[in-house]
DNA sequence: AGCTATTATTAGGATCGGTTAAATTCTTTA
DNA sequence: TAAAGAATTTAACCGATCCTAATAATAGCT
């Protein structure tokens, strides 16, 4: 009836910080107190005060009133918890038949209470998938990720063919929109308009019926690259 | 990145607890202080403690200094643990290649973790089954729990046919030790003989080579039924 | 019936991770 | 460059869940 704990062992907080961190690095820079604190939804203090308990058992290095960074120590956690719940969401859609807009709130769950071992079975029965159903590519168990080089659909110009490559997975709402738009992480489609000042780009799907107009907000978070083949 | 929380979430120590006296009123009647406490590996002022916060939310009736006894409320939170951890082992063993002697902790972590719907969704992938891999009988989702009379092997007189139908599930080595006297759930065997004074019982397993003896301690957790028909 | 052993509860703390309100430091702009 | 504004940290506190030590109630034995 009692869990095991290694002396390793993180609290689900704990985790939850590092892997905020991670992901403020991967895309901004430096992690400040409130965008900690916004991304978990807790309050700056908290944030000020947990940082500091990270940085005593050396999980993270800090600059007072400049920011955060993951000591390496931070870094392996941060993505074994990655690792864990790219696979969690791949297992899901793959074996469970879960939608993709729905495995991202059982997976941050699921996260904390999974064993190495389980994660590694399942990313057996999955035949070590690199990237989840969202694109996002699966940090290695040694704890290498791949580093992908796409860009925002909005800083694609107009006319050239690009193909999605990865979506972010935190909003259901957002993802079965894009869904129904015919675009998920392979689909290719051509640039084929865009209006200035934040304005919409429109785009034709391959294969599509019609082009399909799209968001400032959201072209900003579809991430693409630019392909050399020209499309329908 | 928040966890969803309904208004009905339990914490996970609250979960704990209340499948811990769930067992003990299944296999002895009333719940006591120590008793719980025992189980949990906890203190008993702790426990103490829980309780009366668990009293005021209707999970338990307390009578001071006699124990404590589920509510209705209380017994269906238990039960549904029980059907998480049940379905849970059973998943692990048939889809992910566990060993029936590791599945208890895994399950033990996970329980807290899912949603209902992985859970039914892993129940529907293993086609709704009703015992779990050690012959615990796993409760619906309407919270009925088949009520099995086996008995435990050290009172089934010499001479008689028996078939192993449950054994506990939560000691891996015990576990391991079993299987390799050649006995999981719905094997039969013959009992050759017994020693008093809690001495050990000698079986016959169906197609073995030799018989086996079976110390007290450890026949006491094996509940089988006496069946008719005669073993080699 | 009374004493003792067992069991349970109360009292008083510790830790973790969160809160709000107040003080501090950094940044930006007039 | 000084002052306003924004971000961060400190201070004080809360609740959940655990602990140990001390107290209280029950039960069993003579």
């Amino acid at each position: 009836m009692v869990a095991a704990q290694r002396s390793e062992e993180l609290s689900r907080s704990t985790e939850d910080y590092l892997k905020a961190i991670y992901q403020l690095e991967e895309s901004g820079g430096s992690a400040q107190t409130s965008a900690i604190a916004d991304l978990l939804a807790i309050a700056p203090p908290s944030v000020s005060g947990m940082i500091k308990r990270l940085s005593e058992v050396g999980l993270l290095e800090h600059v007072p009133y400049k920011g955060v960074q993951l000591t390496p120590k931070g870094r392996r956690a941060a993505l074994k918890m990655v690792r864990r719940h790219r696979i969690l969401e791949t297992y899901l859609m793959e074996k469970l038949g879960y939608d993709w807009d729905s495995v991202h709130a059982e997976a941050e769950r699921l996260e904390h209470a999974v064993s190495d071992e389980l994660i590694e079975r399942m990313a057996m029965a999955l035949g070590n998938p690199r990237y989840d159903p969202h694109g996002a590519p699966i940090p290695t168990v040694s704890g290498e990720v791949e580093q992908l080089d796409h860009v925002p659909l909005v800083d694609i110009p107009v006319g050239e063919t690009a193909e999605l490559r990865m979506v972010s997975d935190e909003d259901p709402e957002r993802l079965r929109f894009i869904a129904s738009l015919g675009l998920r992480p392979g689909v290719a489609f051509r640039v084929v308009g865009r209006q200035p000042f934040h304005g919409p780009v429109t785009i034709r799907v391959a294969g599509a019926s019609r082009d399909q107009v799209v968001g400032y907000e959201l072209a900003r978070g579809l991430y693409c690259v630019i392909v050399p083949e020209e499309v329908g």
